[in-house]
DNA sequence: CGCGGTGTTTGCGTTTGCGCAACACTCTCC
DNA sequence: GGAGAGTGTTGCGCAAACGCAAACACCGCG
């Protein structure tokens, strides 16, 4: 918030595409920054979305809660993606709860700029229009796998996508550079705490992952590749 | 195609919110008419997305298949709501099949007009943001109760959501207004064909609804919400 | 170094919903 | 009016995954 930030920060943003210099200096005006600890709330499902956000470096997980209490995770945030557009999609509060999986940093602006900018930059519209779209197919495939595939194989998928998302290769394999516990990753699958840990500790003795407490390691991708698929 | 079209036709729809007057013009000038006879193929999954649509009257089914042929209901498209916006959202092709499953009528226009109009009226971009963000949340909305929800709940939702989207009230309850067989339904819901069908002949015995070949009527709604609820 | 909290493993009984299969009904098309 | 395809119904057996419960590893903290 004190640091001046450059404009290079945001310019190679999805959502900042097509954007003159000075519409980026414009927009980085009216931004605060916010520094994240784990575990650290940005917003919880049902507040007021009075901001949204630009998440520069770390990572978040995006939940909702039943009313009963039962937890889903909807989404992870990577570095570089936008989130708690809730306002821009006339949305009056956060339909998720965002939390810090790892120290992470993020920029704010008042819900209220967005109309703001999109009169300035109406590029800004045709891009979240984009970034939004995107999203929904992703969840259009998920309602898919949820419909149609068994655990073993939405569980399988759902670990290559945070390869995908964030693997970071290591002699070892590869690493999910975030912590991802049974839980959570029960809670991405819909299935159990229980039933995950199985398929984990399965998949250990035959060398498809390593894993350990919050911590998940492929070993073999494309193994995992053949569960996902139906053909394992 | 022929008869000229009149703005008042599009003037109230979410879509052109806040459109002047000469603009709803120039968007109609482009446009063409599309009949359809239930069962037509407004386009295929998979097609290059050359068009996009808004429903004027009758009712579609959004569908996709899984490599092994599975279907999944994606959602119905209700008269007023656009469809086929897959290049808006930077997509080059359909990510699913356009059934319609009454006798419809669409407008269509091609899908390189979309960059013309959007930037003749940057509000399209906008509103076609706030659209596509309610589908995000449904989207969401499905992706929770398929994960947590039994399937007895979760299609005792689906009803009620047709019946929100499409219910008629007569004398004998609440009509859903066009066809859906129980295949629909337990595709909707991610069920099969045979469990949905033994729920609707326990609730057709209990009097909650009424049904017959791709015909449902619900007589009892808020007993199907307490079910929905969870405390059936 | 001991302690509490959090995350993980594992066993066992249970149930839900699927898979298969046969049958009944209804609308359509010839 | 009859054949046939598309829908809907129902019974039965089974397996996958859940729910409960208890024990176990691991980490950070004082």
């Amino acid at each position: 918030m004190t640091t001046r930030l450059d404009r290079a920060v945001i310019r190679d943003l999805a959502m900042f595409r097509d954007l003159a210099e000075a519409d980026l200096d414009a927009v980085l005006a009216a931004a605060t920054t916010k520094r994240l600890a784990p575990g650290d709330i940005v917003f919880n499902q049902g507040e007021i979305a009075d901001a949204f956000f630009v998440l520069l470096h770390g990572r978040l997980k995006v939940t909702q809660t039943t009313p009963d209490g039962q937890q889903v995770v909807v989404r992870h945030v990577n570095p570089g993606e936008v989130f708690g557009i809730a306002r821009a999609v006339r949305r009056p509060d956060f339909p998720g709860t965002a939390e810090a999986v790892v120290e992470s940093l993020a920029l704010g602006w008042p819900s209220d700029h967005w109309d703001v900018l999109t009169a300035r930059c109406p590029a800004l519209a045709v891009n979240a229009l984009a970034t939004v779209g995107q999203r929904l197919q992703d969840a259009h495939t998920r309602i898919r796998e949820l419909s149609t595939e068994a655990v073993e194989r939405r569980v399988a998928h759902a670990l290559l996508r945070l390869v995908r998302q964030a693997g970071r290769k290591t002699d070892d394999g590869i690493l999910i550079d975030f912590p991802v516990s049974r839980q959570d990753l029960a809670e991405m699958t819909g299935a159990t705490l229980h039933t995950v840990s199985r398929l984990m500790a399965a998949w250990e003795t035959k060398g498809l992952v390593a894993s350990g407490r919050k911590r998940v390691v492929v070993r073999d991708p494309h193994a995992l590749l053949m569960i996902a698929e139906g053909e394992g």
